[in-house]
DNA sequence: GGCCGTATAAACAGGC
DNA sequence: CGCCTGTTTATACGGC
């Protein structure tokens, strides 16, 4: 079948020309201090920082639309908003300034929060200002929403004020969340996709409120996300409350549902909109940083519309090999419907990397592990839908395989498909890495062959796959430390990103982004793979068996002479619960893709 | 430079 | 006969 003859790949050697080449590829890639090489992002950042002024200049745009519909709505006559309100009594008006400084202040403490996050990628290396980009993202915000706009908008919001509680207003400030989203800032799917939460009004609290009121929200009845060290927090009141059932009191005296709090809640809204969306462009900035270190020669093209790519280029280019897997949402993740995360990395690497061969890779690859780095929040979704060779060594790639089923034994057939199911890279080339899937088996004494009722299963012997390679690494401080260092990329990373976007009150973004329940699988798998390989940083008491070997810590003993114990829980990886549920590659199906718990059972 | 682990390719055999 | 499965050999590469 699709099967590409070996020669040119072999004489190739050095000079691979699909870019994934062999370690010294990685290598070099390794040193990458110009990173954007080819091009791909200074548009993209110019872009960036256009788009979300532009966007911004929108969404002010839209909220006062919002706001004079709503006043419209609810029979305010006065065509005079822009006025001072000289119908507000003086302490109306009062008031009006405090919460108008407040709310400018609010807005200065969410450009603070982004600067704050911003900041902490940045100290994690994961995201770089451009020198030319002074504070880049927070430009266009903190031009944008300080000045008179927002000050008028504002006006226009305290102008409505006078909140008569008519039906009406109740009505406008139920459809808050269709109103925003139909008439948001970014009509296009870039918006849509980037940011899924504009949406999800009923989170927008959340998404404002500090993590630790959040969570403490939980625990302590008398916590609330807008109740802090006895103020009120709702925007632009600071309210003075001793304890909480006199914040309670106040919120419905003064935050009651009427015309203001409605446009208040609007306004927040706007704000956090723009904070995800700055938050996405970042997030798909870094993306775009961590695919090109992976991905050495990128393609100018992969970078700009990265959106648009997945159905666009990906379809186009490897429709065949594609399958409904190549799209964004992969069918195995009900719980995220909004997983924006993919569209990064995969559709980039996919569109650059689809040319990728049956190239010679050598397994040293997985200890430089650059590879990692760029993976981690993807990584299955990654490399499902990218033809990226992932950075697992045959034999480790099949132990996983076998492992994750519910006897911990597989058909050849079987693996073969979970390659393919699991990897975009091993829906090509089916001849030569199957080749190396039967000669891995045969070789390693780790594969044990049983013969089956059915026929013959291949199982793991545990404690020789852990005897395999022992010395790896080990000893080579330059190694370690890279592999530390990708590590500290792959396993914290998650972590840090969400400690720190939590810290900066953007607990919604990692959440969908980070907390996708599939995605984390094949992180851990990586994880485990260097833990393994380097050997300690195994918090979880893994195995002190002298094996490094990649997954090993997942399984840390059990399958020792007879590895067909079906009382064998399956192993921490679930990569195939997720995988089991998703539609069959039509191509390369000369091998029938049962789901393999099926076919144990 | 040798050894080791790995990848790739290929030849071969046996079974269906 | 063709395909699949499994074994074995050869070669190449990179790290130690």
């Amino acid at each position: 079948m699709m099967q590409e003859s070996g020669p040119e790949t072999k004489s190739n050697g050095s000079a691979i020309p699909n870019g994934a080449g062999s370690g010294n590829h990685l290598l070099e890639c390794g040193s990458l201090r110009e990173g954007r090489a080819n091009g791909e992002t200074p548009s993209g950042e110019i872009g960036a920082a256009d788009l979300a002024h532009i966007q911004q200049q929108q969404a002010l745009q839209v909220a006062r639309q919002l706001l004079l519909q709503q006043q419209q709505v609810s029979g305010l006559k006065s065509p005079k908003r822009n006025d001072k309100q000289p119908a507000l009594q003086p302490q109306q008006q009062q008031v009006a300034a405090t919460q108008q400084l407040a709310f400018q202040q609010q807005l200065l403490q969410m450009q603070q929060l982004q600067q704050q996050h911003l900041l902490s990628l940045q100290r994690q290396g994961l995201l770089t200002i451009q020198p030319g980009q002074p504070a880049l993202p927070l430009q266009p915000l903190a031009q944008g929403m300080i000045p008179a706009e927002l000050q008028q908008l504002w006006k226009e919001v305290t102008g409505s004020h006078p909140a008569e509680e008519t039906p009406s207003s109740n009505h406008s400030s139920l459809d808050l969340s269709s109103s925003c989203v139909t008439t948001s800032s970014a009509p296009s799917k870039t918006s849509l996709i980037m940011n899924p939460h504009a949406s999800t009004n009923g989170q927008l609290a959340a998404v404002h409120t500090p993590k630790r009121e959040s969570l403490s929200h939980e625990d302590h009845p008398h916590s609330h996300p807008l109740y802090g060290h006895g103020v009120c927090k709702w925007p632009g009141c600071e309210a003075v409350c001793e304890d909480f059932q006199s914040f309670l009191k106040h919120l419905n005296n003064e935050h009651a549902l009427d015309d203001r709090s409605t446009a208040q809640c609007r306004v927040q809204m706007q704000v956090v909109q723009q904070l995800e969306l700055q938050l996405a462009k970042d997030k798909e900035r870094l993306q775009a940083m961590m695919t090109h270190l992976h991905v050495k020669s990128t393609e100018p093209k992969a970078t700009p519309q990265p959106l648009n790519l997945v159905s666009s280029v990906t379809l186009s280019k490897t429709a065949s090999e594609a399958s409904p897997q190549s799209l964004p949402h992969t069918p195995t993740t009900p719980t995220t419907p909004i997983t924006p995360v993919t569209q990064g990395p995969s559709v980039i690497t996919t569109t650059s990397m689809h040319n990728v061969g049956p190239i010679r890779r050598r397994y040293s690859d997985k200890y430089n592990v650059p590879i990692s780095s760029a993976d981690i929040a993807q990584n299955q979704e990654f490399y499902k839908n990218a033809e990226v060779r992932p950075p697992f060594t045959y034999a480790s790639l099949i132990r996983q395989a076998i492992l994750e089923s519910p006897e911990k034994q597989l058909t050849l057939n079987e693996i073969y498909n979970w390659f393919t199911r699991m990897f975009a890279y091993f829906r090509r080339n089916a001849a030569t890495w199957k080749n190396a899937v039967r000669h891995n088996l045969s070789l390693h004494k780790c594969f044990v062959r049983v013969e089956n009722v059915k026929g013959a299963v291949w199982t793991v012997d545990e404690v020789e796959f852990q005897k395999r390679r022992p010395q790896k690494i080990s000893g080579n401080p330059s190694l370690i430390k890279n592999i530390q260092s990708s590590h500290a990329y792959c396993t914290p990373l998650n972590a840090a990103l969400q400690a720190s976007m939590a810290e900066n009150s953007i607990p919604l973004y990692t959440t969908a982004s980070m907390g996708n329940p599939t995605l984390g699988n094949l992180a851990s798998a990586m994880r485990e793979e260097l833990n393994g390989a380097m050997e300690h940083t195994n918090s979880n008491e893994s195995d002190s068996s002298p094996g490094r070997s990649p997954m090993q810590a997942m399984h840390p003993v059990h399958v020792k002479e007879e590895p067909l114990d079906p009382d064998e829980n399956e192993g921490p990886l679930s990569l195939v619960t997720t995988a089991n549920h998703s539609p069959d590659f039509d191509h390369d199906r000369d091998y029938e893709d049962e789901p393999v718990n099926e076919d144990m059972e």
